[in-house]
DNA sequence: CTGAAAGCGCTTACAG
DNA sequence: CTGAAAGCGCTTACAG
């Protein structure tokens, strides 16, 4: 019955366009388009703005962002790209980088199956929707080469990253280095170290600053101490049941562990196990995530500054969008070794 | 000097637009589309499907998805709006999300700030997408109003969504019963609650469960031994040291949290004020973290299944967005008592 | 300051 | 089976 338009509901059935907005402006798209996007100053009359902004309120009209991205030729999205969100580090991350990007961006998350870089396919649904950035977190080669057309990336976490990516890191090798010193300050003469199977730069350079250290700090380090596993706590506390024994034989009196991950899995199978965390052996990990100060004993760890690196990784896209050239295109942040009770440092 | 085109090097400064494939193979783009897109079948030749498919492969063609996107008013996008997804619940929520998706639509999260539901410009954004379904944890009534347009979407973990919002759900009233029934079983009488701060639904039954189970269960709650907390360890850990002494003179011997992370707090609180844990007072969790096992003691907790939350949600997006009506616009998947030294129960 | 018009890349009736 | 053409909603030289 009542199908005719009823002025003050706006209805929802059907988009608002920008011809709407000019129709009931009285104005041309042109116009509507300068004052929906904030151009207009100097080349929209006082009097049409005003019109315009009123019928904008008044139909609710916002502009479609489909439209927009392809006459423009790109979209204001900001995508970032990660394997494993879940990990409490980019929530921290993902804080930085929104508050930075404030209103002028629009920031979305593409996940990658577990510790995998996107797909061929991915990756070309991802330029697809021509973002006007991407964050890549610990981009393999091979996704780089992939991604061929050169708009503004931000690699995080990738110590390996080209000359010509810029990107935004952790000083692991401070911490890592952090860890063996501990140790060595703490009297420890043989240690293990457990590894990450998944082989990202960062995790690579972990271990490999970490033995260097452990051997400029004269402390030897068992080639049958040396182990990984999956970034799981039951994976990681049933690798270390099964090394237990002989880790034992050879000698060592602490085990740094990749992760803190890692190193909760080796405090769980240790506490069923009856191995006394650190009398029998001492426990580091990496990543200071939140449960470090819970767990039994309270985890040694390397603390990242997570929500500094989502600033200064979105503070560089956004100069790169703009055009305007960094002036280093390699940022590194310092991490820091958090004493606690698994390594017997303080409580 | 070299500005021809090099016949076997697909030039990536270029885009490739369906034109370009379009003129390669002699045919029209509308040919061009119906191949690149699967719609092929009985409207192109065999000889034209064989130059465009050919064409394509030599150009590296791929459908601009935002032209596509505006050719067609909907894009293949699915958007999951999360507040939180450090929770590792969500990552293997989205793992199950992925699985159903596969190739024929693109998954993004979208994260709002801390336990909120996104503003008003941001759902505005969100649209201008034109995804093609949305999937909305724990969705405000006040984000479902500002939704208007009646797209496809699933609310996942939101017990409270009116009749008409179809929604995945787990069991919380069961699991929050069957903590309530293992305390009583324990021979607990006076229970206390550790609640969330942020409102959603999910905590209130939770704890409105909780409550109620235990009453019929003839345990009291004093009302002191209610208190709230944010989901955070530290500020769980605050509070619990703040009411220990009170509670304690309330006469709790067992406390129910909120969530896991609630619980983990107080582990830590109790730990360093010498609170011994059960003996002195049995805790228990909800949400069955990871961590859990791990946590000294381990702690008892409900287990959510995540990945079937996943699974199911995403089925039921892509029957809304196919216009299949839903059989049951309420699913809802059952919890499990996870029962740990935390509470007396088994180690 | 303003608007008509071209164009972004695609899809889809439509006519043949 | 095929292609010319309209149209999706917007932005941006361009001419006035």
């Amino acid at each position: 019955m009542n199908n005719a338009d009823s002025p003050n509901e706006p209805r929802p059935t059907r988009k608002v366009t920008a011809a709407m907005v000019a129709a009931h402006a009285g104005v041309s798209t042109a116009t509507v388009s300068l004052v929906a996007n904030g151009k207009s100053a100097g080349r929209v009359s006082k009097r049409n703005e005003e019109r315009v902004r009123e019928a904008i309120r008044e139909l609710g009209y916002y502009v479609d962002s489909i439209g927009s991205s392809l006459a423009r030729g790109v979209s204001s999205l900001v995508i970032l790209v990660a394997p494993d969100i879940s990990n409490p580090f980019f929530a921290k991350l993902i804080a930085g980088v929104r508050g930075v990007l404030g209103e002028d961006y629009q920031l979305l998350l593409s996940v990658t199956d577990a510790g995998l870089s996107p797909s061929a396919t991915e990756i070309r649904r991802l330029l697809g929707l021509r973002p006007a950035g991407l964050l890549v977190h610990a981009p393999t080669p091979l996704f780089l080469s992939e991604l061929s057309s050169p708009l503004p990336l931000i690699a995080l976490d990738a110590p390996d990253a080209p000359e010509n990516i810029p990107s935004v890191n952790f000083d692991v090798l401070q911490g890592a280095h952090d860890v063996a010193a501990h140790l060595a300050a703490q009297g420890h003469r043989r240690v293990g170290y457990l590894d990450a199977t998944t082989g990202t730069a960062t995790l690579r350079m972990r271990r490999e600053a970490f033995l260097s250290a452990a051997a400029q700090l004269g402390m030897q380090v068992p080639a049958v101490a040396v182990s990984s596993s999956t970034i799981e706590m039951g994976d990681a506390a049933a690798t270390f049941a099964a090394h237990w024994e002989e880790w034992k034989e050879s000698g060592i009196t602490a085990l740094a562990c990749a992760t803190d991950t890692h190193a909760y899995g080796v405090l769980q199978a240790a506490s069923t196990t009856g191995v006394q965390i650190p009398q029998d052996l001492a426990v580091t990990g990496f990543d200071d995530l939140p449960f470090s100060t819970a767990s039994h004993p309270s985890l040694t760890s390397v603390r990242l500054d997570a929500h500094s690196v989502g600033v200064q990784a979105a503070q560089a896209l956004r100069q790169l969008i703009d055009g305007t050239p960094l002036k280093e295109s390699k940022l590194q942040l310092s991490s820091q070794l958090i004493v606690r009770a698994s390594s017997g440092g303080t409580q």
